[in-house]
DNA sequence: ATTCAAAATGTGTGCGCACACACTATTTTT
DNA sequence: AAAAATAGTGTGTGCGCACACATTTTGAAT
């Protein structure tokens, strides 16, 4: 039942006025070595500790966080990813947050590149942003140092950069969980295909850890002598070319009979070749909870999804900003994010989740 | 830009005073009808939202939540329940939050009794439990309509109570999740065993959704051939007659190829009985991340945890309360936490994410 | 018409903190 | 030696709201 120590209490206990207290707090002022000291202690021995709301309400500062994202009406992925975002702005926008969205062509490191600009330009407080495209990120990131914006990554981390913090997924061991996924009930000697239907001009590091982490999941178990094949397309919005390169695939590998799709894409396939899919047994691992996913996680032509927790994402950050501007806490430099297993059993309940991320979260 | 609508806007633009859109703000005191009318006319015209902040720190009063846990020294899950409880009472603790720990012995039913008379003894401002035997939870339960003090439930339901909310899972499906989990690699024709090991005094409906929901699933796959059989086993604790029970078991059962431990001590029958388990290669699926359970199923000899997310019960039970109590928003009367499916490659994850639920929500 | 209680409304204070400003004592500059 | 700069400290105000209290208005009773 203890009440909790103010800054009076602290002032009046060293013998100071508040305001010297509070340039003691703050680092501000010139304060005399000893009467530092004399506070410092005080401090200590009553244990204080800031009171966040009275302290929020006086700063009275507005903090801008831009935030870049691709288009969110178009990909669904990154719809969720705005949708944490726009959460936790609501939830710190009492503190003074303001969240300024951005937003660019999935596909176009130009638009990338000319919206980075926009953002710059109105001088946040602190962006968040996903490095998606290596040398227009690593603009953004010198940017960013030049006018000492603090920025965080999300969903994909970039090298030779020092953001606050990068919230995602581990990539290498996404990688290992899709290939123990697909092992699954995966005959011996079976082909399986890592497949990566993607521009080639996005950051590659985080796929490369992606395929690592798979690989290394088979080579460890050589008895079972799986064959990995790994295919990159980039026409996946093309349907007739998309059907084309499906049929090459699967007419030049017989055997196959697992596919580890590296991004929310696998729907494409299947609304392409559900039926030789289904009729070959082919086992399908793929990533993210958008609808089109679920329907065939449904329908047990999704064998398994890897949640990659998008709003979490840009839920975690925003806060991570937040405290790093304003509480002026450490925040931890890489946030992993859990690998969510999906299947259709337990499907609902994250899909639930991520419709109330404010509720649990703010 | 445009900034946040006070409470003195408001008051301007209607021409009363502050004081009276106060009153109409809390239905307190009296406000001309007509007088009422425009203001909340004006409130809805700029959108005002309540600033939170501000709020907090006038009200300036103590709530004070009773939690009711199993002892948490003893048991690792209820110490997890615990710390999700002790992140959120941090996080809360500016705006006024103030936990009252209480604890019972878990398998004590008068234990349980006794401690919830204290904490109704002190009459709190709402209380947090997980209601585990029938008669005692509603003897509490009565006694808190009594007293007109909220409650919230964690961990298993009660029927006929009126909780504030629900935190946990969905037990049904957590047995067809089960269900579907022992189900990977076990032969047409084997037999499985849902395992209880519990006291049969605590709540049984829990048990009963669970064991439903693991039946059905085979059940909808007669093709499948799988034998279920159930057991009970009170005396898990002494390992002389839990090795007898299990050494029946397994003898008394020769195709046995699963195994469903409806709780957190999946351990327990690997630490008896690890190597016939492995030999027969016997499939285990239990619940929660426990250092033990863990253990095992990092040596490949559990298949499959599903978390509980008991720390997550915790943060989410206490913050429902504040809620409910401060903010007066509504609450969800059922919050289904996920069906976490947690395996070797993932644990990791989830073991990082409890100890950092204060970071991730706070 | 006067009195008076109830209804309706306005005013003031404090929550704990951040920060601008005022003030004094001391040192430096001219 | 006077003026100016600087170090060190104290005071006061406002953030937006909740709530106690003061004040005015209204309508009924005498």
């Amino acid at each position: 039942m203890k009440k909790r120590v103010r800054i009076k209490d602290i002032a009046s206990r060293a013998n100071v006025s508040t305001g010297t207290v509070d340039r003691v707090l703050h680092n501000r002022g010139k304060v005399a070595d000893d009467v530092r000291k004399r506070v410092l202690q005080v401090i200590d021995e009553l244990g204080y500790e800031r009171n966040l709301i009275a302290s929020a309400l006086a700063y009275n500062k507005q903090i801008r966080v831009a935030s870049l994202l691709p288009l969110t009406h178009v990909d669904p992925y990154w719809r969720q990813t705005n949708q944490g975002l726009v959460a936790a702005n609501k939830s710190l926008q009492h503190y003074g947050m303001m969240l300024e969205p951005f937003f660019f062509d999935y596909g176009d490191p130009r638009s990338f590149l000319e919206t980075a600009r926009k953002a710059i330009e109105i001088q946040p407080d602190g962006i968040l942003v996903p490095p998606m495209f290596d040398a227009e990120a690593h603009w953004l990131v010198d940017a960013c140092e030049a006018s000492a914006i603090p920025y965080v990554f999300i969903n994909t981390h970039l090298e030779d950069a020092n953001p606050v913090s990068y919230i995602g997924q581990d990539s290498y061991q996404s990688g290992v969980l899709g290939a123990r996924l697909l092992n699954f009930g995966l005959a011996e000697g079976g082909h399986v295909c890592i497949l990566n239907l993607d521009y080639s001009t996005r950051a590659a590091q985080h796929l490369i850890s992606k395929e690592k982490g798979f690989k290394d999941y088979f080579a460890e178990r050589p008895a079972k002598k799986i064959n990995i094949i790994r295919e990159d397309f980039e026409d996946f919005d093309d349907p007739h070319r998309l059907q084309k390169f499906l049929a090459d695939l699967l007419h030049s590998h017989p055997l196959l009979s697992g596919i580890f799709v590296t991004n929310s894409r696998a729907y494409k396939i299947l609304d392409i070749f559900e039926k030789p899919i289904v009729e070959r047994n082919i086992k399908i691992v793929g990533f993210d909870l958008i609808p089109q996913n679920l329907q065939y996680l449904h329908d047990d032509k999704i064998n398994f999804l890897i949640n990659q927790n998008p709003a979490e994402q840009g839920f975690i950050g925003l806060h991570s900003l937040f405290k790093h501007l304003v509480s002026k806490e450490p925040v931890e430099k890489i946030q992993y994010l859990p690998l969510d297993i999906v299947v259709k059993e337990n499907a609902a309940y994250y899909v639930k989740k991520m419709e109330t991320t404010s509720m649990v979260m703010g």
